[in-house]
DNA sequence: GGTCAAAACGGACCATGGTCCGCTTCCATT
DNA sequence: AATGGAAGCGGACCATGGTCCGTTTTGACC
């Protein structure tokens, strides 16, 4: 008789078909990747193997950039629970500076290991603010927690800078340094930052 | 008799046909998007409207991208000229402090003002060597004369890297802040890292 | 001026990202 | 089960970036 309760819920599930499409898209993608790397992640070709057509892909993700991100959310889904409840000292339960540089070498790889794919991925997920947000408020608070005082805001989005994967490239391709020597020195970046003192 | 002194010119000229055309091209490209945004620029229609094939805008140019970061390219290279040999306080004859907080601010006005090309060029322009390595070289300088210690090499391209166009974006368009308040913020920052003491 | 090789040109051609719209599938309601 | 409309689907179609190769231009040398 009555309706079930809207149950705070803003956006209703997807529908069955859709459901399953989009996983297999998702298998596809992930397969022909693995197979032949980003090049092979045609759009055609990510259907065909997915058994569905062309216009579903972009229904789904509206764009090939946006199926890249979507490939990168998965890691990055499993990135956050990692910094949210995973162990210290990327999680909770060590001291902050600790928790502060397990985040920079942390993300450090993730960039550069997931490195084609977020080229590939362009704009829409740099420009993704989720994950910028994210982390931004991850480092903003452990700025707090050291006592830094001054813009956290500000500084955060500047501690997470030198970390994206253009800057790596630069360093590391063109610059001549090693992963190591590239988080030596976003070591003595923070630890500059949060020594210094405010205004 | 004898032939011109080689000259020690590594790169022969161009011959005219092809100087005439470059030419061309970037009149034609610049045109195109003073009059309808980087959207109209086409390659199609920059080839048309230079009256040449689409082929040579290829060769000369290698790709759109590439069209992009060349047009870009004359922009910088005032710039450089600018921090080279311009009036102080971004040229030489200030003190190291003020030169390099006047670095900052026209290097970040410089982004947010060619944001719509330096997005278009993607990551030719991004990875573009001889620009970060530039910027990184002055700020580096800047850096010893001002008495800092440490690794100066990649402070100074950590130093660079939130001056970077994704994340003025970040900070401005999802951020709330306003352009004064991000070259506040990275004021602050640069401060802090000068003040800080080396391991 | 004539000759020749190298460089540049042009536009037909291809591959692929992205759109569109008529058809199909789902599911809430009766 | 029947039904109606909304959500989803598919693949033909288009626009545009990028390639290729036969033809033309250039300029160095005689």
């Amino acid at each position: 008789m009555s309706k079930d309760l809207p149950l705070l819920v803003s956006a209703p599930p997807e529908r069955r078909d859709a459901a399953r499409n989009r996983r297999a898209l998702l298998d596809a993608a992930a397969e022909l990747m693995a197979g032949c790397g980003v090049e092979a992640l045609t759009m055609d070709a990510v259907a065909a193997k997915a058994g569905v057509g062309k216009g579903t892909v972009f229904r789904r993700f509206g764009s090939r950039e946006g199926l890249m991100a979507s490939l990168l959310n998965h890691r990055e889904e499993e990135w956050q629970a990692g910094v949210i409840s995973g162990p210290p000292p990327l999680g909770p339960g060590a001291p902050p500076m600790e928790r502060l540089l397990a985040f920079g070498a942390s993300r450090l790889r993730l960039h550069l290991d997931q490195g084609a794919l977020i080229e590939a991925a362009g704009r829409t997920w740099g420009e993704n603010y989720a994950v910028l947000g994210f982390a931004s408020m991850h480092v903003r608070l452990l700025l707090g927690q050291l006592g830094v005082e001054g813009n956290l805001h500000y500084l955060a989005t500047a501690l997470i800078a030198p970390l994206s994967l253009p800057v790596l490239r630069q360093q590391i391709d063109h610059g001549g340094m090693t992963e190591q020597q590239v988080f030596a020195g976003w070591t003595e970046l923070v630890r500059r930052v949060v020594e210094g003192r405010s205004a």
